[in-house]
DNA sequence: GTCCCGATTCCCT
DNA sequence: GGGAATCGGGACC
């Protein structure tokens, strides 16, 4: 790992979803054969108190990893074809993990996003963020902060945005009004930017 | 750029 | 048996 990449400390996760979530912006997701890229996009979801929350009605045989330990990687099968990477946050609640802007490693993040016509498009999407890195059922429950099986979450030092944008999540169809899917702002490498403002017309 | 649709497997009801 | 925390291609603007 590059000189002044940090884990971040293990109490990071063990804190409400809707706040762990804003802090992994700009955070960095590695992987031990050279994968990084820059968090940028993610979304929250709180469990039993979350309609739209896999963990919703209570812990089943896929979600299980959400119930245990925080620090965790919950990997979830959706679509019949994609993965999705969220960090967990104990009590059936994480953070998904939605949208990273490559950093090291991108030839195999390429290799692994056939698919994928510009480095934009590599890891600007949950299915793609996993695709990228290679992420499936096997890194189920790996442990972030211990790196035990090759992933983790690291810091570079850069701090979360001041002023994240906020707005309700993506591709669920229950608690669309929670406001609880954080980005970067005006950032190339999330999945859907804000409809661009128009200028004010001078005629 | 936007909208629409089909793909394809698993888990839960 | 339904529907899913999505993606990519094609039509159209």
């Amino acid at each position: 790992m590059p000189d002044g990449w940090t884990p971040l400390p293990k109490g990071f996760y063990h804190r409400h979803p809707t706040l762990v979530a804003p802090d992994l912006l700009n955070k960095i997701l590695v992987r031990d054969d050279g994968r990084a890229a820059r968090i940028v996009e993610v979304e929250a979801y709180a469990g039993q108190e979350d309609p739209a929350a896999h963990s919703f009605r209570g812990q089943t045989l896929r979600n299980a990893t959400m119930f245990g330990p925080p620090g965790h990687l919950y990997v979830y099968f959706t679509y019949g074809m994609h993965w999705g990477s969220n960090a967990v946050c104990g009590n059936g609640m994480g953070v998904l993990l939605r949208a990273a802007e490559p950093l090291k490693g991108v030839d195999l993040m390429r290799a692994c996003r056939v698919a994928a016509k510009r480095d934009r498009d590599l890891a600007s999407g949950p299915g793609k963020l996993s695709q990228a890195f290679g992420i499936t059922r096997e890194l189920d429950g790996a442990d972030l902060v211990l790196a035990d099986r090759g992933v983790a979450i690291v810091s570079d030092g850069t701090r979360p945005p001041r002023k994240p944008v906020v707005g309700p999540r993506i591709g669920i169809s229950k608690a669309m009004d929670f406001p609880w899917r954080w980005h970067v702002p005006d950032h190339e490498h999330v999945s859907v930017r804000a409809p661009r403002t128009l200028p004010p017309r001078t005629r």
